[in-house]
DNA sequence: CTGAAAGCGCTTACAG
DNA sequence: CTGAAAGCGCTTACAG
């Protein structure tokens, strides 16, 4: 910048001006500054700005797994959007683990960002105190928890596998299983055990809880989840999966026994990625609002950092029961 | 620090040293600002460190996709091995688009990094001398360019693709498509079809250049490069694709169009993503070692930024040929 | 419309 | 083993 200065014969505080208030300088000096600019390729440091507006443009978004493609379209989505706001969002990947999520939010926070994007609802207190101390702006997504530490931007997990459920049943299915991916403090997995149970319970069947099984988030884990159900309950007629990964491990592992999907067992899956519908039997899954998720978590975060957001608290962007030929 | 060096009684000046170098630092007065440090939560503040010392520990990472599971296999090891040796690795994604690649790199060299990694070797003009000027480490992956900005790690798209071909021939099939994704100036995907061109023509063939054809990245691009060369050649008997994204959908089309595979045509995939060994028929495809790749790309990038690294510029990881059903 | 001073939170280089 | 000074590249707040 001092360079810059020297070649248009200005000080660098003019030249400040000329990047932050150009209106407040004038046209001729304003034009040999950009011009040197040019010829010097200048790239402001952010890290020096940084450290004077106490607070830096760097987003920390921490995310369970980028192994889908429904939390890679999410990440496109949301990255670029920021990016347009002029933040630079961090991705970090938390393996479904709240305690390496905190740590990774702990080393983030020595990047002094202003606001952060986290997915769920469960964290460690200590995350939580983190958020507060920093005074970060905090986006919760990916489910609705009912005292987010801000705002939170995503759907209802329950009322998406209630939904489903019950449209199994509507299907006429009715031993219906339900598959999940393994964690500790899983609150979207929590909130879709919910829904299945409810929308069972609200049909007159009593769940039984051995007809629900967890894996390693992946395609083979829904191969492990199918072989389990089915061996300790063999009448079982469907399995709604928590996620459209399992969901096609399942489909799979069935063409691989001989089973018919849907005519000897339904299989349903949870998100909408671009292999449901594209699979054979083709998914019949939840469509999660994956891109304006992306979309409304970055405007809403940059609007709580600017102080401009006047929004709710939850924004729901809501589900759709998406029927093709597997259920 | 200044809070913490009034609770220590110190000046900030022992406690930047209680963090730097320990050993320097009286052991009574290093448990005092430990202590400190515990009870204020103290997290070093980045941004003042990266000003005074003259670049960050910021290490951008721009690759062309995240949508696979390969690249997110990858960028995984990569960023836990970074974050391991203290770096923050801030991942980009150019969507195969060299222009915006460099826009890219423009925006985070603002954050100072003293080292990035780039997929491939095709870049704009601009994105090397940019990595010139700013006398940034560079690793190259993905790809072993003759004459790298700085350093490779890669294997060889030419030689894979080649043998995946020859290997084709040698299981019988004579009239072999090429698919790949479309992308300017995209060096993976240029190695990889010489690579088809040169094993046909070591065979005697004359390869077809109408038995090529391209595709947006995903599995509905894989289906559509299908048709395509079928539809130009109805005798074609095997696509060797330039990923396993494509080949899945071209498999996954195969069954919608009733054709048998690998009887009726063969298809095989290039990276080995766990999907590929899921799938029915199992996909016959090119295993490349995408965490060795991610942890030596680390590795070397670290070695380069703290002037340790001392192998060569060229580190060739190789790859391998897994035959499954598909062909 | 432009500039001189002070400061962001840390470290390097020098004294003691 | 510990500290006082200067500086990293920028901006805010004040003068002119």
């Amino acid at each position: 910048m001092r360079e810059i200065a020297e070649r248009a014969q200005v000080t660098k505080m003019t030249v400040s001006r000329a990047l932050r208030t150009p209106a407040k300088v004038a046209p001729e000096t304003l034009r040999r500054i950009r011009l040197a600019m040019e010829e010097l390729n200048f790239v402001p440091n952010q890290v020096a700005l940084s450290l004077t507006e106490r607070g830096s443009r760097i987003v920390p978004v921490i995310v369970p797994s980028l192994a889908s493609s429904i939390f890679s379209d999410f990440i496109e989505e949301l990255s670029r959007s920021l990016d347009f706001a002029g933040f630079t969002p961090v991705v970090g990947c938390s393996s479904f683990d709240v305690t390496f999520e905190e740590k990774l939010l702990v080393k983030y926070l020595g990047w002094q960002p202003r606001g952060v994007v986290l997915t769920g609802a469960s964290h460690t207190p200590e995350t939580r105190a983190l958020c507060q101390r920093a005074g970060l702006a905090v986006v919760q997504t990916w489910s609705l928890p009912d005292d987010p530490f801000d705002i939170a931007v995503g759907f209802s997990n329950f009322d998406a596998m209630r939904k489903m459920v019950a449209s199994l049943r509507d299907w006429g299915y009715r031993r219906i299983g339900f598959g999940y991916v393994d964690a500790v403090r899983n609150d979207r997995t929590a909130d879709r055990r919910a829904g299945w149970l409810a929308a069972l319970q609200a049909a007159g069947d009593t769940p039984l809880d051995t007809r629900t099984q967890g894996a390693a988030f992946g395609t083979p884990g829904g191969a492990e989840i199918l072989r389990g159900i089915l061996r300790r309950h063999p009448d079982t007629d469907a399995i709604a999966f928590g996620s459209d990964v399992l969901a096609v491990g399942a489909v799979l592992e069935c063409r691989r026994m001989g089973l018919r999907v849907p005519e000897d067992i339904a299989i349903t899956g949870f998100g909408d990625m671009g292999l449901a519908s594209i699979i054979s039997p083709t998914l019949t899954t939840v469509r999660l609002p994956v891109r304006e998720l992306g979309r409304v978590c970055a405007e809403t975060l940059v609007g709580r950092m600017e102080n401009t957001y006047h929004g709710p608290a939850r924004v729901d962007l809501g589900f759709e029961i998406v029927r093709r030929e597997s259920a």
